[in-house]
DNA sequence: CTAGTTTTGACATATTATGTCAATATAATT
DNA sequence: AATTATATTGACATAATATGTCAAAACTAG
């Protein structure tokens, strides 16, 4: 199970692929330091390095993403007790949002 | 089922209880231009304000913080098409932070 | 020890959030 | 219609947070 921060996951991939975070930031044009802060996150991954590291990891780039979003949205609940009951309700409003957005574009 | 954002829930309850926003500003001790953006999604919501409103409205806290919750986290999601996906996997990992957590308590 | 790599912290700058206020708009009352 | 109460909007200053850059310090491996 994805008990693994974006961070820590990412940074998993890279030891895999023997790349050294020196090399990643260069090809991704960020210092090496924001690198290494957002692998141990102190600082905050954007959705698009996140696209740029599944290119160059030739990791599947939705996987990341969830576990990229997933990380945003447990953010948000940190510590919180109504939290799972919120991420439920949550997932009702997206579901319908959903369907809501769909029967939008057909009255187009 | 609860389509609302906090701040249209918000407004609803204000209104059944005929409160003019200028009053409950008032009893918030913050200017009704903010509390009127707050109903109208403008304007973060804090916590701090989401418990006040449900002691003047006499209104179950921990539904209007579940509201409050799942705005946030809809936020973060906004257009994902992978959003519901992340939304189960941070469920998952919710309810492990929440085990792990419990059994940190055991351990002191 | 040395070289390569990573981490840490300080700093300047940029971005975003927040509170305050006045002008405008809307609605209700007389 | 004019007055009054209520709500909305936008501009602004300030505060809080995020971001990029850099160099020193800390690790690690050979």
């Amino acid at each position: 199970m994805s008990t693994e921060t974006i961070g820590e996951k990412l940074r998993h991939i890279r030891k895999e692929k023997e790349l050294p975070l020196r090399k990643v930031a260069t090809l991704l044009d960020i210092d090496v330091a924001i690198l290494s802060k957002m692998e141990r996150g102190e600082r905050r991954i954007t959705k698009e390095v996140v696209l740029k590291l599944a290119d160059i990891y030739e990791y599947n780039a939705d996987d990341l993403l969830v576990s990229f979003l997933s990380d945003k949205i447990l953010y948000e609940i940190q510590n919180e007790d109504l939290g799972i009951e919120a991420l439920k309700v949550a997932e009702e409003r997206a579901r319908y949002i959903k369907r809501t957005r769909r029967n939008d574009d057909n009255k187009t």
